[in-house]
DNA sequence: TTGACAGTTGAACAGTTGTTCAACTATAAT
DNA sequence: ATTATAGTTGAACAACTGTTCAACTGTCAA
């Protein structure tokens, strides 16, 4: 006695994303999934800033500043640029303007 | 001695989201950075499936399909329908399909 | 009613994540 | 050279997350 249609599975399977995709696009959200990174991201839309800038804008300390911009600059959705004491940090892309919109979007239904 | 430019700051202040947006941002990302559920919602955008179709498909317990479905479902992703002992699964909102392609666009690159 | 199957649930566990702290490097000013 | 500031780094810690397991509910068939 089988209540699983078969079919249907072997249907879809085909269709389900290679591992490889699959791990990148679930990084990437995992990226995007914390408060700190999209506020950073958010400000650098607006403006490129150094680390003490971005820590007094979010009240936070320097040093998790920097540890995140580290796991955005490593994902290469912000660059870095070094001038005197400061290091500028400033979006890479401006897909990510695209997919906080499109989610905004949908979270503002 | 100064070396944060406080107007900066100042200026792109009041354009950050509050802190309401902010959290439903970052908990919609949360929620799609874990490849099991993206999984799930890549194949029911092809058909709407039952609990066992998706464990099948995807080589994974009822149980922890089960769970992950819940919490798509608590996140108005998708929505259950019981017919008979099985329970289908559906894509509630066809947004998540803009939102894959959005990022599927961002890491093809 | 009994048995079998579909799915759900909560506790437990291991693995991961974000912030803090202290130590460090590098640049600039005196 | 010395001092102060900007930023980075790695270890440590607590909080969170996903899967497993076992026990449970609900539905159908005999």
């Amino acid at each position: 006695m089988e209540h699983v249609d078969l079919d249907t599975v072997n249907k879809v399977k085909p269709k389900m994303p290679d591992t490889t995709l699959l791990y990148e696009l679930s990084d990437f959200f995992k990226l995007m999934g914390d408060s700190t990174r999209i506020q950073l991201l958010w400000a650098l839309e607006e403006n490129e800033m150094c680390v003490g800038e971005l820590a007094l804008l979010l009240n936070m300390t320097k040093s998790a500043v920097s540890h995140q911009l580290k796991a955005l600059r490593s994902a290469k959705l912000v660059k870095a640029q070094k001038r005197g004491k400061n290091v500028f940090y400033a979006l890479s892309d401006h897909h990510v303007r695209t997919v906080l919109e499109m989610a905004l979007e949908h979270v503002a239904e």
